[in-house]
DNA sequence: TGGTGCGTCGACGTAGTTTC
DNA sequence: GAAACTACGTCGACGCACCA
């Protein structure tokens, strides 16, 4: 059973979603918090939850607050429902790497797949891996710091410039380390490539940029930060099994 | 433990073709 | 004509051996 806290300041629309799917028939001990931002750190801190959901129809900017909140403490998984579809909003979602973001109106079926997705996530050995990684492998600080740096460029350049060429070669030079040893290093860290790494967000942020937007495909691409378009149609297709079209076109019928 | 050099191979860019 | 998709050559990331 995975403890989740669910967040809002909305007590009608915060009780909608809390009868909106059966919690306990699908994995799921809920909390409810209708509190203030500091008042839900200190719930935070104070109990062990497995994700965190923000409801957005009220919270607006102070949900996207409090997520930066816990993004600086947690890598938690974050759910965000029930906001408006203003891709400047899910940008932002993005860059704090959320795990899915669900608009309104949000229905009951999205909602649970949406949960079914992280519930994945959290059970997978490679999640189970890189937590307990986190908690208890012996690593430097220095290294640790070298990699979170690493990771926060990437998440950066993902989410600030499009079409932006990210390369170990220039984060490597920017933080005065050899490109082979910084590529060793991030592997025996984060149990995969820098390349894998950076696949992932990408593939990750094009996911949901297909899902939420009607941008085209060619524009989803260079918005991950891929110039050529036939690449990204490889890649998407590798990572998710189907095109990019027919990923949109699975997602809109759900 | 932190760092470098170098060979290999996959990622990416260029230049196309196909589909609607 | 625009968008979606493909083939192939070049270059950068990875992995390993090695050094201080």
């Amino acid at each position: 059973m995975y403890k989740i806290l669910l967040i809002g300041s909305n007590k009608h629309s915060t009780e909608a979603f809390r009868h909106m799917v059966d919690w306990n028939q699908l994995g799921f001990c809920l909390t409810v918090c209708l509190e203030t931002p500091n008042s839900v750190m200190e719930l935070f801190n104070k109990d062990r939850f497995s994700f965190i959901i923000i409801n957005m129809t009220d919270l607006k900017d102070k949900g996207l607050q409090l997520c930066e909140a816990l993004r600086k403490i947690s890598s938690i998984p974050i759910l965000l429902i029930g906001g408006n579809k203003d891709f400047q909003i899910i940008r932002k979602a993005l860059n704090l790497q959320v795990n899915d973001y669900i608009p309104d109106p949000v229905n009951p079926t999205e909602l649970k797949s949406s949960l079914l997705l992280i519930k994945e996530t959290l059970s997978s050995a490679h999640y189970k891996s890189n937590t307990l990684l986190h908690l208890a492998k012996p690593i430097s600080n220095q290294t640790s710091d070298i990699i979170e740096k690493v990771k926060n460029y990437v998440n950066r350049s993902l989410n600030e410039s499009l079409s932006k060429k990210i390369t170990l070669k220039e984060i490597a030079d920017q933080l005065n380390y050899n490109c082979s040893y910084l590529s060793h290093k991030f592997k025996c860290r984060e149990n995969m490539t820098f390349n894998e790494f950076l696949l992932k967000q990408r593939m990750e942020k094009a996911k949901l940029l297909l899902e939420k937007t009607d941008m085209k495909i060619y524009e989803v691409a260079q918005e991950v930060g891929y110039v050529e378009l036939d690449w990204f149609y490889k890649k998407f297709k590798t990572y998710t099994g189907v095109n990019a079209n027919k990923y949109r076109q699975l997602a809109g019928s759900k």
